[in-house]
DNA sequence: CGTTCTCTCTGTACGCTGTACAGTGTACGA
DNA sequence: TCGTACACTGTACAGCGTACAGAGAGAACG
């Protein structure tokens, strides 16, 4: 479920995502700020890269820039609107490869690299909520940026986003399948194999493979051949082709 | 970032997951206990429909059993193995409509409605983890069951894993999107309608069309024709046939 | 150059979470 | 009947987000 709460003040918000300076302080009185809105959202995203996502408290981060908590909700209404800020952050500071005037296979292909390599520099991304995403001038550029890709193919506009959000969609699912991993492998201090050496004879004492044939021939196989019940990487390689040829199939033409 | 974190002991885990009355309680010693494994977890699991993933305390399951919150522990060793037998029980009593025999398309097409159906009924099931997933007779019934849709299609052992695992993941997406967007439209008080009415008229004054040009048309398109920005059915049906699509270039039959 | 006002910063506190631990009472086996 | 093992529970703790009120600093004004 996400953890992510909706943020309060939509103005509020939206003035911080881009950073309309006069709407966030209106009055020259006073002290000046001794921080700023991006030095916050920069400590935070740093933790979340470390640590997680859950690793990110207000206290935490107050800590690190050596200030009280409650001296973040002087630049920030709550956490929810942080994480949106933080969001859009990394978004607007992803890489973005696609070669221009290619064949729209590489550059689809190209966009999926490209939001592979952002979850992989910030999984935790993979964890926060895309329904009323934060209209942020990071969001807006990788919507932009990704939606050219998919231009010039014959598409109607509404067909144009459907594809590209199917294609974001999967590697998202990789991506959180992948954070996953990784979180379990941290929590329990084990890895796959470890887990696995563990669980696979207590799980034989139970199991009847006569009740699942098919579970335990699949099932054997793959984790043998991947090491895991799950690799993310062979996931990625196969289903990326999947999406490009189901694509594919649509395109008015060939 | 999951919510969920991993039980401690896993011998007593997979033996609450089969029921494996013998290892959960040793000695007929002392007094009896008053409530089931069965009845916390169907408890557990009509709060997470209702409310949500995040409803899900220890102390309300205990309130709704009259008993008092400590008392849970005598059962289950912690909420992240509660948690786990939410999800095996709930995916051991979903729907399995496969036509036995149909054509491949139509029998993945079963599969992926029965997992859809699931994820409607059980919108808490998309927050929970699949990675280590919780190896219950629920989790391998499905598998089994699932399995057999990609059964006799040619495919090496490997592929057939890989192929469900990609159709799986895609019905996964649209289910965290939409579960997103009802959590969103729960906590917010506001329908994406009022959401778009009270943000769009502020997102003009920030937004320059002529810097997203592309942005602008098809975002406009796109939100127009879905009544919102993200539409869970429109993306179901869209994505479905490309999977589809993407999978029947892989079979080596026609 | 005071004075005043306003905004920044912070200490305390509240309700919430999961759960460790120790104590109490019960009901079975001997 | 007794002893014991176990179910149940009250209290407590650390941690979370954050409401609220007070302290103090510094810029603008007279």
């Amino acid at each position: 479920m996400p953890t992510e709460r909706r943020a309060a003040d939509p103005a509020r918000t939206l003035a911080l995502l881009w950073r309309d300076s006069g709407a966030v302080s209106a009055s020259p009185r006073g002290p000046r700020q001794t921080l700023t809105v991006d030095r916050i959202v920069d400590t935070a995203i740093g933790m979340a890269d470390a640590d997680g996502l859950d690793a990110v408290t207000m206290r935490r981060v107050a800590q690190a820039l050596d200030v009280a908590p409650m001296t973040l909700y002087t630049y920030v209404p709550d956490k929810a609107t942080l994480v949106e800020l933080m969001f859009d952050r990394a978004l607007g500071a992803m890489a973005r490869t696609e070669p221009a005037g290619a064949h729209w296979r590489d550059r689809l292909t190209a966009v999926a690299h490209d939001n592979r390599a952002l979850y992989e520099a910030h999984p935790w991304i993979a964890a926060c909520s895309t329904s009323r995403p934060a209209l942020g001038p990071g969001v807006c550029a990788k919507y932009e940026y990704e939606l050219n890709a998919l231009e010039g193919l014959g598409l109607a506009d509404v067909d144009q986003d459907a594809a590209l959000t199917f294609l974001l969609e999967f590697v998202a699912g990789i991506a959180r399948a992948a954070a996953d991993a990784r979180a379990a492998a941290r929590d329990s201090a084990m890895s796959d194999v470890e887990w696995w050496e563990i669980n696979g004879p207590l799980l034989e004492k139970v199991f009847d493979p006569a009740r699942y044939p098919l579970a335990t021939r699949v099932g054997a196989a793959a984790g043998e051949a991947q090491q895991s019940a799950y690799n993310p990487d062979h996931a990625y390689r196969f289903g990326l082709a999947r999406v490009l040829d189901g694509l594919a199939a649509m395109l008015p033409e060939k």
